[in-house]
RNA sequence: GCGCCGAUGGUCUAGCGGCUAUGACUGGGGCCUUCCAAGCCCUAAACCCGGGUUCGAAUCCCGGUUGGCGCACCA
C-alpha cells in the first residue's frame, strides 16, 4: 500500500471521504465529504475566510451555481470548451477535427460533427502522427448543461469556475466599495466541470470546491500598500527561468519583487498570502512550492501566472492555487457582451485642461433640412473624425442611409475643456484554490506512522504502529475527546459533564466510553484529536484530570475548574501543553 | 475516449468449477479492568451489477459499473 492509500482507506474508515453513490455502485469524480470530512473541510474554509474576507476585506457573496448562456459566450467557456476531437483508431491520438480540414474548408470551425465526419472521410484525411484512420468526431465540452424552466426555456450551465459571478455583479460591487480601487470579491462554492475521466482521488472532481477572490485593482499602480508585511518572507519560486535548470530557489518576496521574477508588488504579496494560508492549515513547507506558467502555457490575456503546487506522494506536484493577473480580459470581455461599460471613474488629483476638437452641429440650419432624422444625424457627425471637415461637404452614414451636410450647418473648434478624471478598466488578480485538492494534501501531510512500545512489549518483545495525523490544532476535526477512564456511572457522569462544558466554551468535542483507555486514545490519535481529557477517581476527590498531548503521549494533570480556558488557549491561543498542568 | 490490470463483511484479505465462503482487525453487548489498540464470552457483517456456459460459478466467458496504471485531455 502506498501513502496514497494508507490515507483513502483511513479517511473511508473513519468518516472523511466516501465514494458518492455507493449505494448504487458509485460514479466516478464525486465524493461525499463525512461527519469529520465535512468538519475539516469547513475549518479549513473557515480560515480561508478569516484571511481573505476579514483580514484583506474581500467581501464574500455567493452566485448561482447555474449560469445562463451569455455568461460564458463572454467568458469564452461556451467557445473554448466544445471542441470537436476525434481520436485515431490506430494509435489513439486525438485531434481537433476542425483543425484537420483547415486546408480543405475556409470555416472549419461552424462546422456540425457530422459534416466534419463527412469532408474527412471524402478527403481520406488520415492520422498526422502514423497515418491510420479517424474515429467518428466527438463534442468535447466540459460544460454541463441543462434547461433552464420547461419548453424551450434558456440554456443554462453549471458553472465551471466562481469566478464569472463575481465579474458579472463588478458594477455592483464598486457601488458597494463605493468605486475605490483597489476592492474585491471572494466566494467559496462548488463548481463543475463534466471531466472526460476523472481519477485521483479528490484530485480531479467533476463537483468541487472552490475558494475564489478576484482583486480590482489600478492598471496603472500595482503596487501593494501592505507589501512590508511580506517583504521578508521567504518563497520556494520554481520561476520560469528556475524551471529550465530543474530546481527551485528560495528567496524573499523583495528580492523576487525588485528582480523582476514576480511581474509586480501586488501579485506578489498575492503569492506570499497564499503561502501564508497554505502553511496555516497544515501543508508542509518543504513540500510546497510556487511554479511561474511557462510563457507558453499562459493564457494570452495573463501578464504572469503562479502556481502553488504540493508536493504528494503519488501524484507528484499538484497545483492547488493558481495565482493570476488576468488584466482586464474578464471585464472587457463582458463589456462587450453585455453593452454595458464596467469601469471605475477615477479623479485625477489635479483637473487637466486638455485641447479637444468640439463639433457642434448647427440644429436651427439641420433642423429644417433634415426633419425627423436631424438629431440622429447630429449624433454622427459628433462622432466622427476631425479629418471628416476637411471638405466643403460631410458624408455621414444614418442607418445605412447617406447624407450630405453643407459644412456650415456644423461649427467646430479647438476647446480646452477641464477634465476631472477617466473611467478606468481595473485589471483582475485572481487566487483561485481548489479546496478539495488542498484536503487532501493536508490529511497526506499530516499522516504519520510512528512505531511505539506496547503495554506487553517487555513480555512479548512486541511493537506496533500508531497511526496519527498531526492535524494543526485549529483545523482538526475533533478539538477534544472526554474520556471517562473507566466505564462505570461515577465517572460517566462528571465526564459528560465536562464535555458539556467545553462545548459551551465551542470547543468540538467528542464524549467517548467505549473499550480500553489505550484504543481511545489510538481512535483519537487516528482522527488527528489533539488532545484528551481524562476523568479517573482522583478527578472525584482532587478535582483534577489529565490533559494527553497527541504528539507527544505525554501527560499533565489539570485543573477541571478552568479546563475549557485551558483547552481553548492550547488550541486557538499557541498556549503551552507544558504549562497547562502538572507533568504526571 | 482507447489499451492493460483489478473488484469477496466497515477495513485488509483467503479462495483457482464441487461450501454451510477463510482469517485478522474494526464495530456492538457483556465479564474483568486505575492511563496507551490487554484478556475472555457473545454478536453483527461480504462474493460489484446483468447475461451466458455448466448437473453445479465467488471461481470460466461476454457486457456494464467502478478503482489503479499508461495514452489522450486538463480552457
Amino acid at each position: 500500500m502506498d501513502r496514497y492509500e494508507q490515507v483513502i482507506e483511513l479517511a473511508k474508515r473513519r468518516g472523511f471521504l466516501w465514494n458518492s453513490f455507493e449505494l448504487y455502485g458509485g460514479t466516478a469524480g464525486f465524493y461525499d465529504y463525512g461527519p469529520l470530512g465535512s468538519t475539516l473541510k469547513r475549518r479549513i474554509e473557515q480560515i480561508w475566510r478569516e484571511i481573505y474576507v476579514i483580514q484583506e476585506g474581500f467581501m464574500e457573496i455567493e452566485c448561482p451555481t447555474i449560469g445562463i448562456e451569455e455568461v460564458f459566450i463572454a467568458s469564452g467557456h461556451v467557445g473554448g470548451f466544445s471542441d470537436p476531437l476525434c481520436e485515431c483508431k490506430q494509435c489513439g491520438e486525438a485531434f481537433r477535427a476542425d483543425h484537420l480540414i483547415k486546408h480543405i474548408v475556409e470555416e472549419a470551425d461552424g462546422l456540425s460533427n457530422e459534416e466534419l465526419d463527412s469532408i474527412i472521410a471524402q478527403h481520406n484525411v488520415k492520422c498526422p502522427e502514423c497515418g491510420g484512420e479517424f474515429g467518428k468526431t466527438y463534442e468535447f465540452n466540459l460544460m454541463f448543461k441543462t434547461q433552464i424552466g420547461p419548453g424551450n426555456g434558456r440554456k443554462g450551465y453549471l458553472r465551471p469556475e466562481t469566478a464569472q459571478g463575481m465579474f458579472v455583479d463588478f458594477l455592483r460591487l464598486a457601488r458597494y466599495y463605493r468605486d475605490k480601487l483597489p476592492f474585491g470579491a471572494t466566494q467559496i462554492g462548488k463548481s463543475y466541470r463534466n471531466e472526460i475521466s476523472p481519477r485521483q482521488g479528490v484530485i480531479r472532481l467533476r463537483e468541487f470546491t472552490q475558494a475564489e477572490a478576484e482583486i480590482f485593482i489600478d492598471p496603472r499602480n500595482k503596487k501593494h500598500p501592505n507589501i512590508q508585511r511580506f517583504e521578508n518572507t521567504l518563497l520556494n519560486l520554481y520561476s520560469d527561468e528556475a524551471q529550465d535548470m530543474g530546481e527551485s530557489q528560495i528567496m524573499t518576496v523583495k528580492e523576487a519583487v525588485s528582480k523582476g521574477i514576480i511581474a509586480h508588488e501586488f501579485l506578489a504579496y498575492q503569492v506570499a498570502l497564499v503561502n501564508h494560508f497554505l502553511q496555516r492549515v497544515g501543508i508542509s513547507p518543504d513540500k510546497l512550492r510556487f511554479r511561474q506558467h511557462r510563457k507558453d502555457e499562459m493564457a494570452h490575456y495573463a501578464i504572469d501566472c503562479w502556481d502553488a503546487e504540493i508536493l504528494t506522494e503519488r501524484f507528484g506536484w499538484v497545483e492547488v492555487v493558481g495565482i493570476a493577473d488576468r488584466t482586464d480580459y474578464d471585464l472587457s470581455a463582458h463589456a462587450n457582451m453585455s453593452k454595458t461599460e464596467l469601469s471605475i471613474y477615477i479623479e485625477y488629483e489635479q483637473p487637466r485642461m486638455v485641447e479637444k476638437f468640439v463639433i457642434r452641429p448647427n440644429m436651427g440650419k439641420m433642423g429644417p433640412v433634415f426633419k425627423g432624422k436631424a438629431k440622429l444625424i447630429a449624433e454622427a457627425l459628433k462622432a466622427l473624425p476631425k479629418e471628416a471637415f476637411e471638405n466643403d461637404e460631410i458624408k455621414v452614414s444614418v442607418d445605412g442611409e447617406i447624407f450630405i451636410v453643407p459644412r456650415d450647418m456644423v461649427e467646430f473648434a479647438h476647446e480646452t475643456i477641464k477634465v476631472s478624471g477617466e473611467n478606468i478598466v481595473p485589471h483582475v488578480i485572481e487566487p483561485s484554490f481548489g479546496i478539495d485538492r488542498i484536503f487532501y494534501a493536508l490529511l497526506e501531510h499530516a499522516y504519520d506512522e510512528e512505531v511505539v512500545s506496547t503495554k506487553d512489549s517487555v513480555e512479548h518483545n512486541d511493537e506496533e504502529t500508531r497511526i496519527v495525523l498531526r492535524f494543526k490544532k485549529e483545523v482538526s476535526p475533533v478539538n477534544v475527546a472526554v474520556l471517562p477512564l473507566l466505564t462505570r456511572q461515577e465517572l460517566i457522569e462528571p465526564s459528560k459533564e465536562i464535555a458539556n462544558r467545553l462545548r459551551e466554551k465551542g470547543l468540538l468535542v467528542a464524549y467517548d466510553d467505549s473499550g480500553t483507555i489505550g484504543r481511545r486514545y489510538r481512535r483519537n490519535d487516528e482522527i488527528g484529536t489533539p488532545y484528551c481529557v481524562t476523568i479517573d477517581y482522583d478527578t472525584l476527590k482532587d478535582g483534577t484530570v489529565t490533559i494527553r498531548d497527541r504528539d507527544s503521549m505525554q501527560q499533565v494533570r489539570a485543573e477541571v475548574a478552568t479546563i475549557e480556558e485551558v483547552l481553548y488557549d492550547m488550541i486557538y491561543r499557541d498556549k503551552k501543553f507544558e504549562t497547562a498542568g502538572k507533568p504526571v
